[in-house]
RNA sequence: GCAGGGGUGCCCGAGCUGGCCAAAGGGGACAGGCUUAGGACCUGUUGGCGUAGGCCUCCGUGGGUUCAAAUCCCAUCCCCUGCACCA
């Protein structure tokens, strides 16, 4: 069988025996989710890792006699698929691309992708083969996806319950926007100016006959320091007509316009030349003011129509400067006697500039023109600085006051005298949609937003938040950082799959706010099948979830009791796995909605985030086709391989990076594993089976002794680090140190075998399938089918560490004759030499008794020492005891104290050992009867003198 | 810009409640053993020097605290992630 089919052969034994399927018992539960996929493409390695975690998680738990609950299910809300569906349709070639061969779905299949239930459906079916190919102990009684009517019912519980909370409202809401899809659309959607911000800009209408000239701006506070108006006189501009004003704006944005002011029509075409030369007149002085032109001014950013502030804003100081010098179009417009007399106003106070900051900015940049690069970095330099340290001055209201407060009262100011208005743009530009066509800022009308902003709401998140353990401990900021920065949270959409908001039918719940506190459904999933939807109104939620407001539907009574147990077993979560770039939402939400939903001892416990995945050092992406489909890694390597590398490689919540090398190094390091039952048999030379081993207790050989000290140092490693999640640490515990100590007990024990080694060995690989067996389940199976262990090894207890196994001065001794053999070959090295002979020197008693005298003493004190030393008679060569002394004092710090161990016999009972590795003859002596080049009084404690005798 | 995390030997990475740290483990490279050979496996080496287990230098950079610093403090440079209506 290959290493596939025996996988295949153990997944389906666990499932003949319902192995997962975990139902409320008198045990003590554990329930564990990790966020449902979205499946919209092919599970790679990527997820791989995310669905391994808890499992092994799982596993692990289960083992230690927890009841585990590991649930999965598909969320398959919101609108991704539906562009996709749309792209497939139209043969868009970049989607046909990365579907048939990123995500490797057949043509014919491929083909029925225009249906967007069908994509998700696919993939679902796929995902839930590879998780089951993977080994995930899932219960799969529980699977569900979140457009299942039942779901749905859930759903519109929740929202009728924040509703009445007072946590759901109605607003306006501007979005990035393709005119062309008539859609809302996300950074995943753009083909250019991903992150691009929304801004909001003020308009400031200037009255001109009976028309409005409409300028845009950011900084609405300057509307006193105006000297001019600037249009661009190579541009179209157009006369509209809105709630019963006419604006004049460029032809370029209305475009954008009429996606936030959705009345509004084109009246009239407007030659901007003809309007250079006459006057406005100033919202809030009444001053008039010319229109000039500029080159500068992009028709397509704001309005196209610019208000001039050449004492703040560079721009317009340099355009105003370029005109002046400009006579060709001074005399084409007849302007060069009113262009005298136009000079700066200064209204801004900023510590460490004069009148007019534009000036000098201009000046210390170097900017030459109007059309200069550099200008952008002195129009943003400026606008910080005053932003931030700016004062008003020289104006009726607002002189003394900071600048975004003036720029707050000034809007209300004009927003309430209908002389302004409000405008959205992007922050940068171009922003393309996926299908080609440049994206707008859309007002949408009548949005709903979940109240995040609420103030009792965000105490009660903050609450959960201080009574969550949170994985690891140093996203706790992050946490805390985002529950207080969430504000109103636009939570429907017109387009997707999903649950309509139950009072307003035409908005379809976004998918982030439907899938906050789902895993309480998973407790009752399972009863669903049995149960028609329609039974499922707000009493029962009520009552299963809340305890309240009894049930008053149709479903059988035993049946309501059993459901509305389940959930009381199961509920609080005890833990929540979830990528770290979630944690400003889904994790978030999730206590959010848990906080305000459920009562307290039912919120959250836990949760995990996760890094992200590399390959081979690069970002791992879809949609940029950088990655390695899960289903293809099994078939390469086998689910266990992949598993114990994605656990090992690196911890949960670090980026791991997927090396087709470290890959092969994992493999070859299972086969070693897998193959080492047949090692110990070939050593023991009978077959092996648990039922013939006697648990060990006592041993009497020191090595032996050392490697039980180990194993159970492992376990307890192993186990400390699995509790927190550490899968890497853990490994490194249960499976490299715990081999490197295997080979190490091996070559130590050379061929020797007895009854005592052979019953050792037996403990050595009984423990260690159990402790591998939540990483790579397939493989320990199969051993402890192997070795006749009962029953399954995923129901196999997890093996507890034996204190009186361990003990330090075993390691200790260990390590006296590591060390030694260590040295020996140093010195051998170093000598170039055969060694004929090699003499052991163990230390004095004496030395010893300093070494105790010394430890005792806090300070290591030379002088003191020695004088204790000679009190107590330890020594009569004072020069000998005080050279010690200073010796010790340097080894003191380097070294733990574990008492006196007898050297002599250690080093005797590992005189074979050492002989082997060193190719002579090793000697120890007890007294230095034999010592011709005087190496003995080098022995210190812990580390005894060595003589080569060469030739 | 704001917030969070990080810079360790050829690479990845542990360590960072100060002292058994020239610094775990993996990968790679080199050497040896085994083998007909290769592979696999095992052992050793992989900062420098050294004919005796030692010494010197070293954990982004500069300074400081301390008997003692990769680990603590200050400054500085660089890198990564998130900042929303999107799963």
């Amino acid at each position: 069988m290959t290493y596939i089919q025996k996988e295949r052969k153990w997944q389906e034994e666990w499932q003949k025996a319902k192995l997962f399927h975990s139902d409320p018992d008198s045990r003590e539960k554990l329930f564990i989710t990790v966020a449902y996929p979205y499946p919209s493409g092919a599970m790679h390695i990527g997820h791989g890792r995310t669905y391994t975690v808890p499992d092994v998680y799982a596993r692990f738990k289960r083992m230690q006699g927890y009841n585990v609950l590991f649930p999965m299910a598909w969320h398959v809300t919101g609108a991704p698929v539906i562009g996709i569906a749309k792209r497939i349709e139209k043969q868009d070639p970049w989607t046909l691309e990365i579907y048939k061969n990123v995500h490797k779905v057949p043509e014919d299949e491929l083909n029925k992708f225009t249906d967007p239930e069908y994509i998700v459906k696919y993939f679902s079916t796929e995902y839930r083969e590879v998780m089951i190919n993977m080994g995930y102990s899932i219960d799969w009684r529980r699977e569900f996806k979140t457009t299942d009517p039942h779901y749905q019912k859930f759903i519109e519980w929740q929202f009728h319950k924040l509703k009445d909370k007072g946590y759901v409202g109605k607003g306006k809401h501007p979005v990035k926007y393709c005119p062309e899809d008539q859609n809302p659309v996300g950074d995943h959607d753009l083909l250019e100016g991903e992150g691009v911000a929304i801004n909001e800009l003020t308009l400031v209408k200037f009255k001109m006959g009976d028309d409005y000239l409409v300028a845009a701006t950011f900084r609405p506070e300057t509307i006193y320091g105006i000297t001019n108006l600037w249009l661009n006189p190579d541009a179209e501009y157009v006369r509209i007509n809105i709630d019963d004003e006419n604006w004049i704006i460029s032809k370029k944005s209305y475009d954008n316009l009429i996606h936030q002011k959705l009345h509004a029509k084109i009246t009239g075409e407007i030659n901007p030349r003809e309007l250079i030369g006459k006057y406005i007149q100033n919202t809030l002085t009444d001053a008039e003011h010319i229109i000039l032109p500029a080159s500068f001014v992009d028709p397509g950013y704001g309005t196209g129509v610019v208000y001039s502030v050449p004492g703040h804003a560079p721009a317009d100081f340099i355009a105003l400067k370029d005109l002046k010098k400009n006579s060709e179009l001074l005399d084409k417009f007849q302007l060069t006697h009113v262009i005298e007399k136009l000079e700066p106003i200064s209204i801004v106070q900023l510590k460490g500039f004069g009148e007019f900051p534009a000036e000098e900015m201009i000046e210390k940049l170097g900017v030459k023109n109007q059309n200069d690069p550099k200008l952008d970095e002195a129009t943003n330099e400026l606008y910080k600085l005053e932003h931030a340290k700016g004062v008003m001055k020289n104006i009726p209201d607002f002189s003394g006051l900071k600048v975004p407060l003036a720029r707050d009262e000034i809007i209300k100011k004009l927003l309430d005298s209908k002389k302004g208005d409000v405008i959205y743009d992007f922050a940068q530009r171009p922003v393309i949609c996926r299908c080609g066509t440049e994206c707008v800022v859309r007002i949408l009308e009548d949005q709903w937003f979940l109240k995040y902003s609420d103030e009792t709401w965000k105490e009660l998140a903050m609450d959960c938040l201080d009574n969550l353990s949170i994985v690891p401990e140093e996203v706790r900021a992050n946490f805390e950082y985002y529950l207080d920065w969430l504000h109103d949270w636009a939570c429907t959409r017109r387009l997707g799959l999903g649950t309509r908001l139950p009072w307003d039918k035409q908005w379809i719940i976004e998918p982030l706010s439907d899938s906050t506190i789902y895993m309480a459904y998973y407790a009752i999933a399972k009863y669903m099948k049995d149960v028609d939807a329609k039974a499922l109104d707000d009493s029962f939620f009520d009552d299963v979830f809340l305890d309240a407001d009894k049930y008053s539907g149709k479903i059988d009574p035993d049946l309501f009791s059993d459901i509305k147990n389940e959930f009381n077993y199961w509920y609080p979560l005890n833990w929540r796995l979830s990528a770290k770039d979630l944690v400003g939402n889904h994790l978030s939400f999730h206590i959010f909605h848990h906080s305000a939903i459920f009562p307290r001892e039912k919120w959250p416990q836990g949760i995990v985030v996760f890094g992200m995945g590399l390959l081979e050092g690069n970002k791992m992406s879809s949609s940029k086709g950088n990655v390695i489909l899960l289903q293809d890694a099994i078939k390469k390597y086998g689910a266990d391989v992949v598993r114990l590398f994605l656990m090992s490689s690196a911890e949960p919540w670090q980026d791991f990076d997927w090396r087709e090398n470290e890959v092969k190094g994992t493999k070859k390091r299972l086969e070693w594993f897998s193959e080492f039952s047949k090692r110990i048999e070939e050593l023991k030379g009978s077959p092996l089976s648990l039922k013939s081993y006697k648990p060990v207790s006592d041993v009497e050989m020191p090595i032996n002794s050392w490697i039980l000290n180990q194993v159970n140092q492992r376990i307890k490693d192993a186990t400390e680090a699995l509790e927190g999640f550490q899968t890497r640490k853990a490994l490194q515990e249960a499976l490299f140190l715990f081999k490197k100590d295997i080979d190490y007990y091996l070559r130590r024990i050379g061929d020797e075998i007895n009854p005592e080694i052979s019953n050792v060995l037996v403990y050595i690989l009984e423990n260690w399938i159990r402790l591998m067996s939540p990483f790579v389940p397939h493989t320990c199976e199969e051993i402890w089918k192997d070795i006749e262990g009962e029953g399954f090894i995923s129901e196999a207890e997890w093996p507890e560490y034996d204190e009186k196994l361990m003990d330090e001065k075993i390691r200790k001794a260990e390590e006296i004759v590591q060390g030694l053999n260590n040295d020996i070959n140093e010195i051998k090295k170093i000598i170039g030499s055969k060694p004929e002979k090699i003499h052991i020197y163990v230390a004095p008693d004496w030395k010893w008794h300093v070494l105790e005298l010394a430890n005792e003493s806090s300070k290591t004190n030379v002088g003191q020492i020695i004088g204790q030393s000679i009190k107590n008679n330890l020594h009569n060569d004072k020069k000998e005891l005080a050279d010690y002394v200073k010796k010790i004092a340097r080894m003191m710090t380097k070294m733990k104290y574990v008492g006196k161990l007898d050297e002599y016999s250690i080093i005797k009972d590992s005189q074979a050992f050492l002989s082997k590795e060193a190719g002579a003859e090793v000697i120890v002596y007890k007294e230095p009867t034999y010592d011709p080049q005087n190496k003995s009084g080098n022995a210190t404690p812990y580390k005894p003198a060595i003589f080569i005798e060469t030739d």
